[in-house]
DNA sequence: TATGAATGAGACTTCATTCAT
DNA sequence: CATGAATGAAGTCTCATTCAT
């Protein structure tokens, strides 16, 4: 195909993905609108005229960036098997586990706030965020919890509330640990933050001496 | 008294307040960099050069901005009083609503996606965020989950995980509902969150039958 | 005059010399277009507003401010009181002292090169310069020489030409020595050059031995 | 070939030179403050963002441009070549008409000014101006100076400071008659010029008769 | 007289996008 | 396909000048 090529050649079989990838260093450094077509550029090793010929615009560029972060984040999660003699409780812990590496991944830590920051000005990023992020996590959970109700294990909730609220138990910590780095400050144990949120999921914080008697 | 004045209005005391206030709403519609300064002072009723006589540059007005936004915000939730003989669910729940209230306030919900969107630009902004907003949002709760856990009314948790878990409760729904707007699709009652909120927090979500035998 | 003024006060005798003093120091130090009218003001202890009162623009006030220095400039050297029978090379010897003292003062050294880079888009500079310094320059030294040169003691020499040439020899060394303050790199003594001047000017450089048997 | 394109000439092998030369005519017309981009783009037939291809700011733009022009002065002027046996005032006279074509091509009367009137506010200019300028020239001149003292020809002088007052002979000619236009009040004849500073310059301003018994 | 808040035109500079090569 | 020089619209910020007090 290529005629010998001398050195490395940047391979051209997936221009799309090769630039999304730059895309998404640059712009989860700069953010959208400080970011410029001449760094992504660079830093996907070819030149601004080049990334014309596959996004037409940047902000064409930016979603399809973002699209295809969710696209990989949402591919990971529907591998939930769920055995009903296994311990509930064990079977969150071990999916929480998975969740919140998910959540912690830099796909989504960078994708994240990105989307936060400009959903504004391109709504197709509403869309994304709500029906590929959301949604889709939403279900997810909330489909296990119908299974808990339905089982008699779980309480009477909302199933799509309840399934957002442990969405938002993870989401504060990536966002203030991991986004702003607060890490660096206060850090804390990931395998801490696990156990709390399952415990506290599950169990709720109060003793159980008040757990058993109190009926809200 | 004559607003007849056709060019020049005469500093109206406090500028500032009223440039920032202007500057929220804009910066809160287009985000901080697709504002304009043009925008800014048109809705603030003065010209460009006017807002550079307060403030010296776009972002420190930004930042300004944000900082006047939060400091009202904090100011609003020391007024915790504690009844120690108050059901502890039931402090909880009265709390959750003042919390939900304060956060879904049109302050928090426009103030928080323009600083997720710019922290990485304005370095400001992440001090602002963890001190000002999620470090004395943190302070408050975990100061009740200690007095709870002194009382022996709580189990034993890491106050300030636990703190910030109940954050993330209601921050998700903030971020979903309110500024992504999901409400126009999957409207979610208010007091239904709260509930849940406050059940899920302090029971959990298992079965009383569960959480009588099972031991973490 | 003053009712019993506090604490010093703004002499209002005598503002736009007041003015013009601030504003040649900030002229000086910034050139024409760098300074501010604001820091003008700054430097005359008053404000913006009141420059307005004395000067109709910022144009109007530097042309003020150079004429004013140019005439105190040229109110010093018409005192040249020449003796015939003194050694004519002892009179410009002590002329030259006092020209390049002159030329020295900060009054020449600040308000020349301000002339030179301003006389493009102020045509009056071009005016001042060439009449009330560069003109009243020659006719003092080209009277001294025409002199000379009806008792016999000076060559036949254009006198404009040859004034003005001593008054290169002076300029290049404010310019290079004072302005440009070369002075911190290649020092240079002050008598040394008016020595070195004097000397040239009336002997020339060659040896007197090549001087007395060339004829040019 | 084809000029006949409408939009978009292609880069004409040397974009710098055609900028620069663009910019010197725009500065010297209005001075470096009151120029702008716009017309100098205009000027060299470029838009303005080309320039910013090539040039970082104004004031580099503004730099190289003077300093390409001191370049080509100075280039100008090594070749000296010096024949023992030649007159050694006939030398100069031959030196200085070369010296003074060179001060009063375009080149020096026109990038003169316009490094006095800024090199306030830019330092490179300053050491443009004394390194390549002046230092070059003085270095040049003292070089014969020293020559000729070593022959005996010259007197005494400290080689610097004579070689300096030449340069200012000429100097004050150039600033005068070309840049400030007095030529056009006050016509002196080029030759008349350099014949009198050649003279004045070898031979002193008095009569051979004094010079021949006075000791300084 | 003096003030200084307000104005608004104008400059530099950036950068997404185009298109001749 | 790929390039990168060129474009030009748009935005931030400055500052001389005005004028109500």
């Amino acid at each position: 195909m290529s005629n010998a090529c001398p050195k490395w050649k940047r391979q051209p079989e997936d221009r799309p993905a090769q630039i999304t990838e730059a895309a998404l260093a640059v712009f989860s450094r700069k953010g959208y609108q400080a970011a410029t077509m001449q760094e992504i550029a660079e830093a996907a090793g070819i030149t601004k005229g080049t990334i014309y010929l596959y996004f037409s615009t940047k902000a064409e560029l930016f979603v399809e960036t973002i699209r295809s972060q969710f696209e990989e984040v949402t591919n990971l999660f529907p591998a939930i098997d769920y055995d009903p003699n296994e311990d509930p409780e064990e079977v969150t812990r071990r999916l929480g586990r998975a969740f919140l590496d998910l959540l912690m991944s830099p796909k989504v830590t960078q994708a994240l706030p990105l989307v936060i920051g400009e959903y504004r000005n391109l709504p197709q990023l509403r869309e994304l965020y709500l029906d590929e992020f959301v949604g889709k996590l939403d279900m997810n959970v909330a489909g296990l919890i119908e299974l808990g109700k339905a089982l008699g294990r779980v309480r009477d909730v909302d199933p799509v509330i309840a399934a957002r609220l442990l969405l938002g138990m993870f989401f504060i910590f990536v966002l203030t640990q991991e986004v702003f780095d607060a890490k660096t400050r206060t850090p804390m144990d990931k395998d801490a933050i696990v156990e709390t949120i399952t415990r506290i999921y599950f169990r709720g914080v109060l003793t159980d001496e008040d757990s058993t008697c109190t009926d809200s």
